[in-house]
DNA sequence: CGGCATCCCCTTCGATACTG
DNA sequence: CAGTATCGAAGGGGATGCCG
């Protein structure tokens, strides 16, 4: 059973060929609906535009609305903000203000932020080893079509 | 240095204050371009709505276009050939055509692709096991706001 | 400093219909 | 069976401006 403790999946849909547990995934064949939802819900999220690497920005340390600007190259204040408050409302990201005069507002992962970070760091790693493949293949495909 | 092998990454942008190795942060601080570059583009590809549920579903199988279809619930028709064809391109899936009446066409991971089921895996173990742990921050936080 | 509000473009995606 | 074509809704994301 690939389903996380006490998480009550109705496993349906299930054709079970293959035990070996690729999660969500009881058999080699269908794909349980209540995984495929978390899955990319979580992928909605983690896969958007900004969310890993603010997260991977942040992971040991905690920074202020600017430095996190500073750091990421590219990124807006408009999406900066966004992808802060989703990370917030979703329990992955802590947010502190000091009532200061200028205002401070620091960041920080939470302890569920942090346990991204083995899958931020696998994701990252995939796309620097693989990155010139795929660019190669997109070459070979458009040329040939 | 966590640069790829043979990648000739120009890690510029990068104050060293910790060589810990998160790939593309030579630094905890600043974010290398190009490293973040590579992570959106494999994101932008497998962090889409449904390529990484076509990737496992596909992992170790031949499927054909229908299989498909019918192992990955909500997909429509039009976005698993648009999915397919992105995935084809970017050479992590191979798409074999039989010249027959009825027409087969089946599908499957190619190495590249299948160099993906432990990152798809660490993704789908993941949301598996902290998605409710989100659900009920969101449910908080909208409460509180 | 750290936002939020507005405007607007562009892409993504679903529904539907048609085809070799 | 395995697509392609077209349409339209939704929303992601950039630029800019205002505010406590």
């Amino acid at each position: 059973m690939a389903a996380a403790k006490g998480t009550p999946m109705s496993l349906a849909y299930i054709e079970v060929r293959n035990a070996a547990g690729f999660p969500g995934y009881e058999s080699s064949c269908s794909i349980d609906e209540n995984a495929g939802r978390a899955i990319r819900e979580v992928l909605d999220r983690v896969g958007d535009k900004w969310s890993l690497l603010v997260i991977a920005t942040l992971r040991g340390d905690r920074l202020r609305f600017t430095e996190l600007l500073k750091h990421i190259p590219g990124i807006s204040q408009r999406m900066l903000t966004l992808t802060l408050r989703q990370l917030e409302r979703d329990g992955l990201v802590a947010r502190t203000v000091y009532a200061e005069v200028p205002p401070r507002v620091e960041y920080e992962l939470t302890d569920l932020g942090a346990t991204l970070i083995p899958m931020a760091r696998t994701i990252g790693d995939w796309a620097l080893a693989n990155h010139p493949a795929i660019e190669e293949s997109r070459a070979r495909y458009d040329a040939a079509h």
